[in-house]
DNA sequence: TAGATTGTTAATCGATTAACAATC
DNA sequence: TAGATTGTTAATCGATTAACAATC
């Protein structure tokens, strides 16, 4: 019953803390400062042990943080001891690049099925199964999955939400570059390749231009 | 010889009222007004309002923005008037899934070539060639490329970046999970799903334990 | 004109950073 | 102990929002 303490900001460094972690740990570290998790995502050491302090992490003044400890804690506060089963709505070009993915896996996300609306695309032999997108809100309801991912067209996103929410879905990455019109109790991050490409393309633009930034 | 005077996120909205406007006019729409903007991207009419201002963009009092103008003065921030040629290095799942995807065209975006260290990898027949990671230096040099993709492992990732660098390269937009050591002269966005899906998770996890936002 | 909407200034809010006492 | 690093408070910084005069 913990009251939601933390930006999406913070909640983002303690997952990089935790990767950068995960690295270290296989270098053979047993104690990290906040120093050096600053240099490894990019922060101020004054930074991480804020990020730390607003959860309550302690570390030993001098001795830093002890490697494993920290990583636990980490893992905890993530939610990275439980395995989340997750669903991907559409089977285009973005949604079987995340079937196909394997990384997600060692990050205890666990993509257990797709759903598309084209007979075409839809496949039961594999690892992975494209069911057709009518089954999506059995299936969703059949197995508790709370989480999904948006990987249909812009035009269908909405729709596509509002079917996800309507079966119990809690949280969405959605890939589609449309904003979806969000409800309090569902948690939406939005992942738009094309917005990021074109902000790199502005910055360099305008370092042209001005010959520095 | 403008300075640089916007932030990364108001430029990220500037691209998204350019969407918003794009389809705004598809629907036949002539004048738009800032509370319908901030409607489209989740935003204030505030916010839309300061951020035309500081671009200096002038609407009209009571008549809102005529559309066509305004998306030819957005298009015109963002350098939509020029095609942007982009190499991605990494010719794997995430690479070959933005070779393929048509999105990028239509914004004025060409991927004219990847790379990749694999032989097995090598194509040079389709639309968009495959060619041995070696050869990216010469290629960026010989047709002047300035944005790059990296798409490869993250063990790889930074080597990747600093030949892009190298070659001349000034502007990267980054898919592996790793900090890259920036140089003040090149810009960098980073492509983090598997952040993103982690961070839906915890605020999911978060809303459960809270029963509220 | 009356009413609606812009453009801008000032106020607020939140996030980051600096600084330093505590202490291992 | 001396020196280094944490944990926290206060200061700073920047971004967002509120408010309202200007005006179409």
């Amino acid at each position: 019953m913990r009251a939601i303490i933390a930006s999406r900001n913070s909640i983002l460094r303690l997952s990089k803390y935790k990767n950068a972690l995960n690295r270290f740990q296989k270098l053979g570290y047993v104690r990290v400062f906040s120093d050096i998790l600053a240099d490894a995502v990019g922060g101020t050491s004054a930074q991480v042990r804020k990020d730390f302090s607003l959860f309550g992490i302690k570390g030993n003044k001098r001795g830093g943080y002890n490697a494993d400890e920290l990583l636990g804690k980490l893992n905890d506060i993530l939610g990275k001891n439980t395995r989340q089963s997750v669903i991907i709505a559409g089977a285009g070009k973005i949604g079987m690049a995340l079937v196909k993915y394997k990384g997600f896996e060692n990050e205890g996300i666990s993509i257990v099925a797709a759903f598309d609306i084209d007979p075409a695309k839809i496949r039961q032999g594999g690892d992975i199964p494209v069911f057709p997108l009518d089954e999506l809100k059995a299936f969703v309801k059949t197995n508790d999955i709370r989480i999904g991912i948006i990987a249909v067209p812009d035009i269908a996103a909405q729709q596509v939400f509002e079917i996800m929410v309507s079966s119990g879905i809690k949280g969405v990455l959605n890939f589609a570059p449309i904003r979806l019109k969000e409800t309090a109790d569902v948690v939406v991050n939005n992942v738009n390749v094309e917005l990021e490409l074109e902000n790199v393309i502005y910055f360099v633009n305008a370092l042209e231009r001005t010959g520095s930034k």
